[in-house]
DNA sequence: GATGAATGAGCCTTCATTCAT
DNA sequence: GATGAATGAAGGCTCATTCAT
């Protein structure tokens, strides 16, 4: 029944079967929000869901697997809410600062879904004991971010960045982002408009020549 | 034998103690380094001590309190190493780039210790669900870093810090030396010297008029 | 699993879950009866019912739980078993004697449960050291006795009983009918009509006028 | 050190020595009366004496032989309390009627002490699992009420009591005493005159012709 | 005599997982 | 498809006991 064996071909599962599963992760999710990775049992996860701790497990390969979704579900509607808004600027400069503004907003709107994928992310590590989500992060993540800087030095409206210099700026652009995630957490009430103005003013100056 | 109830008068310790709780709390720092906060049972840190579990409850009330020691030993081991450095420091702007050069050489040079008190302070609940150490962070942490930039704007260097920007500014550098540590265990041969190079111009560029 | 939290609507329990139940509190008692209650660990009465351990934390919220069982159950068939012989009765000597005999055919034919529940009620404890049934003897147990000796009384069969010296006498009785329990363990052989007739006897000579 | 292997030369103990174990199984006392059996541990024992565990494993071979104590020095005090009184009476309606009083106003005065006995004696077991203290209890405790009432029977001011009729009231007198004691723990303010009147009044009824 | 330190067994509990129904 | 039941390992913790100093 688990998808670990075929992980590709997703059109095998029944609609009945994704909805079950997205429920089932979905729940996950408020559980990490709420109590953090350790707390996220499949016992707590299954009497949030409202079902037996035998649902899970008949429906996800194991807990890593169950856990996988959170970032791979999170990753595709962070895409599909980000690129198109990137893509519809022209100059770098404003990629950056819709990149920046973007995913304030997103996190704004999807911060439980977003802290879930934090606790995971830094918490689930494979039977040897590495971070399991540890090798995907660069290209995915960082690699869209060091094309706009590319570009914008390129058309020489950002200073000069080599690869090493452009991997800094996007790992800082990235953990201002992710620290403001768990500010928010923190702080509910955040302005989260003044916030991303700051966050703008930071890295357009920044990125200045 | 734990101090629990009278934190502050460490004093009645022997040194014998001492020695024993240090080398506990090092093994559990090794062991959340190496596997993370939640491979880090008890079991896990007697095992890596050589000494039997038995012994880390003789010397400490519980788990709680071990786990307590690994941030407050590294905030005491932080304060020390940073705070002069600074303090030698005349203008703002040098004290900025001092305090980011000096806390990435404090990394690179304790990069187990921070990364689990990163994994401790981000993953340590109480009883009700709340992170244990949210409640510091503001005032010990950031707090330094926002003077720094109040009084560089006073002195005309930097650019206009109200109280809500200097937050978000302060917390964006602290998110970048946080990530610098994450990114250091990830690639432990990475270039210390030029990612702080970086960082510093960085901050910077962001803090200029 | 557990009913903690609803311990009223015991239907919600199927048919199964109620015979494990029964199993285990059974095997609680046998172990208690065997062994004392210091002895009557999970393990022990795991290992008697021949299941793991983690059965019986699956069917009983935590021990405290399986422990209250014994005490419930056996009010409810010492209730069942005392209460229509006594109200069978004419008179209030009728209703003494009979109160004494049918106790100690009761504690007879349940001994170990009986034991059970005298080692579980003066053994377990709340979390602040109190005794954690102390509080239910005085009105379940002793009332129905100072009932019958009031009764007496105004019937003009028995010596005057105020308040207090039918509380006394009430526990003395009781006390007779517990010791009796004691002695029957200590010496299985004891001849139970003897000594129930020799109780009668002796509550029957001091409650005269 | 311990004594187990020679109990019978006393002798050989220092006065210190003597002094040390009479402090500890003191708090042993304390510590029983206080949370009951299950909570003494010898930490527990320990913390209150003020001195440190291992101590009380000089002293003592084990734990058991410490808890021997208690109802060993009670044994001798209540025995020097009781008897003289006992032996001053000259018929054994007095006797009865004076190891009544004097037995409850031993308990009120030492309470402490004889819940602690009364709370080892009915837990503690050898290897085996079978009750320590069981054995002596009819000789050194019943007899003596036996003795008085055959007395009372061959001058003619009891009723008859044959061997075992004797043992049965004899019992049920020592079950109202030690029930008087459970009933004083848990009612520190109990008419202790009140209820002494009340039973001796019920058993000299009992054993009236 | 006395202590602090250490041990190792046992305790209650939680949990991911398996399986018959 | 779904569930309740069961397992067994591991977790944190307590405790009687031992021992070097």
């Amino acid at each position: 029944m688990s998808k670990k064996n075929n992980p590709t071909n997703q059109k095998q599962m029944s609609f009945i079967e994704k909805a079950r599963r997205a429920q089932i992760v979905e729940c996950a999710i408020e559980t990490i929000a709420e109590g953090g990775y350790a707390q996220a049992s499949l016992g707590q996860i299954a009497k949030r869901a409202k079902i037996s701790k035998g649902v899970i497990s008949y429906h996800f390969a194991n807990k890593e697997e169950l856990l996988e979704q959170i970032p791979i579900e999170y990753y595709m509607a962070w895409q599909s809410y980000i690129a198109p808004r990137i893509e519809a600027q022209k100059s770098p400069k404003e990629m950056l600062r819709v990149y920046i503004e973007s995913n304030l907003t997103f996190v704004d709107e999807n911060w439980k879904h977003v802290f879930a994928v934090i606790e995971t992310v830094s918490n689930q590590r494979t039977a040897d004991g590495k971070l399991r989500f540890a090798a995907d992060h660069d290209e995915t993540i960082l690699l869209p971010i060091e094309n706009i800087l590319t570009l914008g030095m390129q058309e020489g409206i950002f200073r000069e960045f080599t690869r090493p210099s452009a991997r800094v700026m996007a790992l800082t652009i990235r953990n201002a982002i992710d620290g403001f995630t768990i500010e928010l957490m923190r702080k509910p009430h955040l302005d989260v408009q003044e916030y991303t103005r700051e966050l703008v003013t930071i890295f357009d100056k920044s990125t200045k020549m």
